[in-house]
This record gives C-alpha cells, sequence and structure tokens, in this order.
DNA sequence: ATCCATGCAAACCCTTTGCAGTCCA
DNA sequence: TGGACTGCAAAGGGTTTGCATGGAT
C-alpha cells in the first residue's frame, strides 16, 4: 500500500477564516444559480465553525432565528453541490462535515467524536478489483473507519 | 492482494431449504434462551425467502398477520445475535440480509438490487495500517460496495 | 417583476414503546 | 405458573413538505 496520508481538520492544512470560507461556498453557489442570502450564510457559516462533524439539530441550535426547515434544505443543497459531506456514525447517526477536496474516507473517534480525513489510500482499487472479480462493475463505495484518535488512545 | 472470493447469494454455498434455515437459527436462540414462537419462526421464515437484502417494511408486508412491532422486535434480536446483518443502500436505507460466517462487505447492484459477499479481501487491514499513520487505534468499519452486478452490466 | 428562498407548522416516515393479554418452557 | 412474547396503538425523533410571505437578481 501507498503510505496513508492524513489530513488533521484545520491542521495540517489550516483554512482561511471562517468569513473568507464562507464567501468562497457563497461564490461557488452562486455559479450554479443559487442565491445568496442571509440565512444560508449563516448555515454555511455555523457549519465552517464546528470543529468536528455536526448533526443537523446542532445547527439548528446553534442558529436559534434561522428556521429548521432551511437549515436542512440548506445541508442538502451544500452536500447536492459537494460544499460537505455525509458522515456516518456506528449508531447509523447522520452527520456533516465541510469537504475536501477529492475523494477520501473518514476516520472518526468514537471517544471524543474528532475526525481525520484519510487520502492516498489505495482501498479503491482494491475494492474494484475485488468487485471486478464477483463480475461486478463498482460505482461507488461507502466507508466509514471507526477507532480512537491519538489522544484519545492515551487517555 | 488476496484474490478476492466471492459468494454468491445460494449458489456457491447452496443454503438448506428454508424450513431447515428457520430450524437452524430458532435453536441457536433457544441456546440463547430465546423462545421458540410462531410469530418468530414465520419472521425467520420470510427473511429467509427473500432473495436479496430487505426491509422491515417489506417483511410486514409479507407478514399481515404478524404484528409491525414484532418484525421490528424480530430484526433486532436476529442482528443482536449475528443471524442477520444489516446493509445500507446508497440512499441510506436500511436493509436485512441473512449473515454469512465470519466478516464480509456487500457488493450491492443498483439496478437490480442484487447482493454478493466479499470475503477474503484484505480492506481490513490496509484500513488498520491507514488509520495507524493518522494516529488512530482501528476499532471497526464500515463499508458498502455499490455498482453494477454482472447481469445488469450486460442489460 | 420574477421566482427562488424562507419560516412556520403540519405532515411524514420509520422505528420504538406502553400496556394488557397470550403462550412457551 | 412466571416471565418472555405478542399485538395494537400511540409516541417518538428526525426530516420533509405546503403555503403564504419576503427578498435577491
Amino acid at each position: 500500500m501507498t503510505t496513508a496520508n492524513v489530513r488533521h481538520r484545520g491542521h495540517d492544512h489550516p483554512r482561511p477564516r471562517s468569513a473568507a470560507v464562507v464567501d468562497d461556498i457563497v461564490s461557488q453557489l452562486a455559479e450554479q444559480g443559487h442565491r445568496d442570502t442571509e440565512p444560508r450564510r449563516l448555515v454555511i457559516g455555523a457549519a465552517a465553525a464546528q470543529g468536528r462533524p455536526f448533526t443537523a439539530e446542532e445547527l439548528c441550535v446553534a442558529l436559534p432565528c434561522v428556521g429548521r426547515a432551511t437549515v436542512y434544505r440548506g445541508l442538502r443543497l451544500l452536500v447536492e453541490t459537494g460544499q460537505i459531506c455525509r458522515v456516518l456514525l456506528e449508531d447509523r447517526e447522520l452527520r456533516y462535515q465541510l469537504s475536501h477536496q477529492g475523494h477520501h474516507h473518514h476516520l472518526l473517534c468514537a471517544v471524543c467524536g474528532a475526525s481525520a480525513d484519510l487520502v492516498g489510500c489505495d482501498v479503491e482499487e482494491l475494492l474494484r478489483q475485488a468487485a471486478a472479480a464477483a463480475g461486478f462493475r463498482m460505482s461507488g463505495h461507502w466507508l466509514e473507519v471507526y477507532g480512537r484518535c491519538a489522544d484519545c488512545v492515551i487517555a
């Protein structure tokens, strides 16, 4: 295997400040014909402010002035446009987090909820071959890896 | 990688007829102190009769004489005792299917819904190493592979 | 001036739970 | 017989939708 490459959220690749993230996403949405509205900016801003995968409910609580439906519609739009991705916990709870470039998987800490992206790990090719051996043409896969992050392994 | 080994449901390893499957599962449940009841047998029988991953709702429809709660409770018991396993479709719809031995993953056909088990594919070790590179100690993972089965690739 | 986006509340879907009655072991 | 199991219906939670209003382009 290739040595796995890891990006810890907000460390190795520091993101621009939240406001810039919001502007960036809003402009990308604009290119696709989606309007620039205050509630939508609030949703994006709150999403960007989360330190780890978050739930729709958490965003609703963080944004009491934004309608519940608007939060859900905003999240759906962001997923559809690839700005954020969905994360499934072991108990099947659905969470979200800002997308990073390209295809990757999530390492999720069962203790503190932290998330790290796993990139450069060639599971995909392995799966494609295995699927082919079964006569399947793979079109996609869903993979979540659960465990304990470095901090929680020590504790 | 090791050459992936594949089991197509009901082909390479033909299962005993449905009634025998039911008896087998019921006796395993009995060993764990669970009673042998008619509704439970019906649930197991219906589950065994499905040709592909099924939903709780499908079982309820197939068993109009069995209470909805009983179907759900039966499925939960079967999952807890390892007799059946959960399968997640790409849209996150939850389905079930009879378990096979050991750890494996599912190849799911997006067209016809068929399912094949992927065994002997050492994704796990690859993931463990990748997780370790990120400082994570892996404790588990969830993987579903989506695509088209041999029949549906042709069609 | 459009018509997309929002907010509220109700609707929805899927699953679980409370409870009284039933039936294995 | 006692405790597990069942069925019904109602509750539950998480998410979506209908509709009238508001706001971006």
